[in-house]
DNA sequence: TCCCAATATTTGCGGCGTCAACTAAAGTCA
DNA sequence: TGACTTTAGTTGACGCCGCAAATATTGGGA
């Protein structure tokens, strides 16, 4: 183990403003989407992937890799939805194993209730603070990191053998062109 | 009010990175700090917050400014360190309401032990997929995010009558200079 | 000094998230 | 086909968080 390579200064200052900027409008979305729609900011993003699936349904473990959420997760809040009655469970044909989450018109009439504050929330928040250079720009590091992240590292640490060869990583990226 | 203004692609593309790679940063910081060091994300950065004060002691009001978070959290948070014996209570001298918390010996050490595999993980995942100049852009951009979210809105809807002059502003300040 | 609005902190309640363990169903291979 | 591994989904235990209400002080007039 070499020695630590601490942030310098201007790390630092980024650090810190992205950490509470992101606390800062995490806590001011979720606010303004209880108040005016009832719905917490994890159930919108759910019923947003949901809403833009063919046939507004997604496998459980598709909606875990879509809205960057664990299994248990997705499992919990789909119960909750569904006792709302904005998504119903259906069971998969081919593999009796799956389950699909399917938006509701229920489901969907609250998630287009809701939108519209959202989004003005959003733009209000976020992008009326920055220019469209700084746009770009944080798309383009953002999706760097979230690439990283989602990749099984290179000259990484202690994990596996090695790669993991299934579908994993191509089922994220579909999910994330969607 | 007026029609929604909708996020254009680039702004789409901008958000979704922003929410996956927040989402995967986070968790992978709290797995890290937990498995190796035994504390919550949360609690780690309370803990540098602490250390960063004059007398590694700041009352509690301070520590939910600077931490960007509630009365309430601060509260737990501080009652949980306490258990573990790395922060420490002490009454106010001069205002009988109110309470500092203490970063004890036990506390500092537990944070030195900490800091040099979460400052890696930080540089892992976010900083060494970035450009020098991606970070700059990004300090500046989140700065502006963060400053506009504490600042109560100019036009905004139909808040309190105005400013509201006190040291609020100025303290938040103080401490994110810190 | 007495009354009342503001401030500091805590706590009851409930929402939401994770991990690890568990059940069921595929898939693999000899 | 039978044994073993992998995958899907759920659940139990537990932790963290926030709001709103309660408690204790403070500060500012009348």
């Amino acid at each position: 183990m070499t020695d630590t390579r601490w942030l310098d200064a201007e790390e630092q200052r980024a650090w810190r403003a992205y950490l509470d900027a992101t606390r800062l409008m995490i806590r001011a979305f979720d606010q303004q989407l209880q108040t005016d729609a009832e719905v917490s900011f994890t159930d919108y993003e759910l019923l947003v992937k949901l809403s833009e699936a063919p046939g507004r349904r997604l496998r459980m473990r598709d909606l875990a890799d879509a809205t960057m959420s664990t299994r248990s997760g997705v499992t919990r809040a789909v119960t909750r939805l569904e006792q709302l009655g904005w998504v119903r469970r259906v069971e998969c044909e081919d593999d009796r194993r799956g389950t699909h989450a399917e938006l509701t018109p229920a489901g969907l009439a609250k998630l287009a209730a809701a939108a519209p504050g959202h989004v003005t929330a959003v733009r209000e928040h976020l992008f009326d603070q920055l220019t469209p250079a700084q746009v770009d720009h944080l798309a383009e590091a953002f999706g760097q990191v979230a690439d990283a992240l989602q990749r099984p590292r290179a000259g990484g640490a202690q994990p596996e053998p090695d790669s993991r060869g299934d579908g994993h990583a191509r089922r994220i990226s579909a999910a994330r062109a969607g």
